[in-house]
Order: structure tokens, then sequence, then C-alpha cells
DNA sequence: TATTGTTATACTCTATAACTATA
DNA sequence: TATAGTTATAGAGTATAACAATA
């Protein structure tokens, strides 16, 4: 509390589970209730609850109450939860970039293709 | 007990979790031990057990003793488990196959190539 | 002693039902 | 009444530790 605080983020534990990820993303692009986490993540409401519990206990969401709506939440990223899904995307980007970055050219663009074909397909 | 065998499967629930289909697709290739199981599926030797007991209620696998060696049993598919693995994997198959159908045979081939390249990649 | 498998116990994530507060 | 969120409770999956039986 009187000093490095980047320690505090580098000496915790960088692990989020993958239920946990999905919300640290959505809560990227912008805040949003429980009830637009839940749907999204196609969890109850309940489960909902308890995983940003787990997150404001670990401070990397905050909850604030709806200035119009008394019965709304708005949960949000802090500062650090936002840093946290930053760095573990970085990794993940490493992680993948190493291998991808061995094949070759033609492979990368059946890849790149493959993707935009799945991603479609998926979205039917 | 005494007439259409067949009804029983089809009016009993097809469904089976991600971690019991994957056992179920170890049996059809040869009987196992719980250790073998366990390890191939990496998870621990106490949660193999659980969820043998699982498919074993179900009547989809059966145990036996080891012959030569006292300790180990050997989990085997029954001719139920058997053919529930068939009907999951012709449904899985009809599934995909009405979506790649509908992609041009320049899609498909891009889809195969990026198939065979990602094998590759995930057994490095 | 080492190995195989099970039982005992506990933690996590899931769900549904019931409850509170607000619209 | 309906909606948003939480709490209560239970089920299914995971794990480690401890145990029994056998090699």
């Amino acid at each position: 509390m009187h000093a490095h605080p980047r320690r505090v983020r580098f000496e915790s534990s960088d692990a989020v589970a993958p239920h946990q990820f999905g919300v640290l993303a959505q809560l990227n692009e912008s805040p949003r209730t429980p009830r637009e986490l839940a749907d999204h993540e196609r969890v109850s409401a309940p489960s909902m609850t308890r995983t940003v519990n787990g997150l404001v206990d670990r401070g990397l969401v905050a909850r604030t109450d709806d200035p119009t709506d008394g019965r709304q939440v708005i949960v949000s990223l802090t500062g650090e939860g936002r840093q946290l899904l930053k760095d573990i995307r970085r990794r993940r980007d490493a992680w993948m970039s190493v291998r991808v970055s061995r094949l070759s050219r033609e492979e990368q663009d059946v890849l790149r293709q493959a993707a935009v074909i799945l991603a479609r397909v998926a979205s039917e």
C-alpha cells in the first residue's frame, strides 16, 4: 500500500478461468449489467453473480449503481482488470505467433482463409 | 425386458458430457484400464473412477477383472455403449456435413488443407 | 515398497427456487 | 405485476489425501 503498485500485479497469479476471461473481454468493449453478461455467456443470473463476485474480490471489475434504474447495477473493468486482459491477450498472441511464424507463407494464407470461412459458418 | 430392445435406446437420452464422450471414444479403440483412461483424458484417477461409475450405471461400459494382475480392472464398451457412440458421431457428422455442403468446392478445399496444418501445429 | 483402484473430503462452476428492491 | 439482482441450496465435475488389495 506504500510502494510499487505494479509489483502487486506481477506477483499475483494472472490465471483466469475461461468463464472469467469471457466477462473481462465483454467489459473491455463497454460496461454491462449482470443480465447482459449472463445472456451473452449463456449462463444463469446466479452464476454470473458468482463470477462477478470473484472478479470483484480480485479487484478486476467494479459494481456501480445505475443512476436511472435502481434495480440495475453496472459492472465495469478496473484499471487492473483492463491491464490483466491486455497481458493475457499479449501472451496468447505470442504463443500463437511463434507457431504460425514457423509455417510457410502459403500455409499461413490457408489458415487466414479458413478462419474467414469458419467465422461465416459459425455465424449462420 | 421382453420386447423391443432398441426402444430402450431411442427412449433414453443420448446426451453424454464431453468427458464421457472421450472415454467412450477411447474404449471404442480397445478396452483400457482406468489408469490409461485417466492419463489420456488428463484427469486424476478418482475423477476417472467417478466417470466410469456413471457410464457403468447407464450400461454403456462394463468393468471386468484383469486375469493376470489382480490390482487392475479392465473397462470396455457394452453393445449399448458402442451403439450410442455410433449414433452420436453420425449425428455430429450430419450437422457438419450440412454446413460444409453449402460451401463451394474451393472453400471445402481450404478447410481440408487448414485441418492438416492445424493438426500438425497441435502435435508439435 | 510400489502400483492400481477406490473412498473420503473439499472446492468450483453450474442450475433452479425463493427472496428483496425497484419500476 | 414484472424485472434485476442476490441468496439458498443442490448437482456434477474437478482435485488431493488416505486407504485396501495385489505385485
